[in-house]
DNA sequence: GGAAACTAGTTGGATGTCCGACTATTTGAT
DNA sequence: ATCAAATAGTCGGACATCCAACTAGTTTCC
């Protein structure tokens, strides 16, 4: 898990990123844009990941679970071969061994041998998952995923602004995005 | 820690964020641009830290310890009681107790007790934890706080609209922030 | 065919984060 | 003054994530 839980708690009374920006350009920092741009990310995230959690721990779930659930629901037969899964959700093959671990705990999921290739497993979701996400799926919806009141002009900016980000990470970033302003700052 | 340390690694074929959007949409999901920007802000963060926390491994740093290292090293006599640390680095109480056991064990901050108030401890910057603050915050300076080769404009526009995304928290965010182009789009 | 190289998944260890609960101390309110 | 309420820090437990190393199966290539 990651992010405060309570992501609405007081922000005290200063602006921390404000006052940290200042305090390096005092001693005569290189590259602020980016020191800001990097520690904003950081302060984002940790938002909106906290909301997400937070409207997720009513069905006892995480967000790095529910994206494995979301994932399976997506695959042919709601099964894929872990793996894959972990190229799909970017992380860690051990984390996904720990994902499922815990989804299969809870009965969401089941692991089963992959027919063809004996080295590999396959987990699938099971009709309490399947239940779960879509109840899960609608308590995201009715928080916008955890962006607040932003307006969707301003979640697009931040869509092709991060966009850049993955880009220059080598991410595809294809036509798919909202690209309506794009080029046009 | 979060992210992956090899950022770089192949993104496979396709774009993930794009094909998530592809799928969600086929599903008929409400709020779609929330939920991208939500996904890109987590695959964005994944990216850039992944990115820093790798520079940081040459210290045997990682960003939380590098935070709270640079955080002390603005106080006054580079010396802070660890519940304010907590407030200024958004974090849990116990999390500034790990992090500063970290540090501790590795001679770059010590614990004593708050003069005034007996409940209270002290973190204080080492000699050993300055020197190598500087070395870190060098090799995070040559890498742009991970932000890549992203330009400075487009730095720019992130920190804006993450800003926004820090406003909908309560954060207050202040004039230092980059404000040329805000409100003109 | 058979050995080397690669792939799939797990286990064990380290870090970071949260929450609940607990001790010690300080503040505040009657 | 005294006792309740708030604050500071820590410990134990749960999760997520990484890496290194390991087992088991599959591919490749001579």
């Amino acid at each position: 898990m990651a992010g405060k839980a309570d992501a609405e708690h007081q922000a005290s009374e200063l602006d921390l990123i404000g006052e940290t920006r200042r305090n390096w350009a005092d001693r005569g920092i290189a590259e602020p844009e980016a020191m800001v741009a990097a520690t904003s990310l950081a302060r984002g995230h940790q938002i909106v990941l906290g909301r997400i959690n937070q409207a997720l721990a009513d069905f006892s779930l995480t967000f790095s679970r529910y994206e494995a659930l979301a994932l399976l629901s997506f695959a042919r037969n709601e099964s894929m071969g872990m793996a894959r899964m972990g190229e799909r959700l970017q992380v860690h093959p051990t984390s996904v061994t720990s994902t499922i671990d815990r989804l299969e705990r809870d009965g969401l999921v089941t692991r089963s041998p992959h027919p063809d290739d004996r080295r590999a497993t396959l987990a699938t979701l099971t009709a309490a998952g399947r239940t779960l996400l879509d109840d899960a799926t609608a308590s995201l919806e009715a928080i916008r995923w955890g962006m607040g009141d932003m307006a969707d002009a301003d979640l697009a900016n931040l869509g092709i602004d991060l966009a850049h980000v993955r880009a220059s990470a080598g991410d595809n970033t294809d036509d798919s995005l909202p690209i309506s302003t794009k080029g046009t700052r």
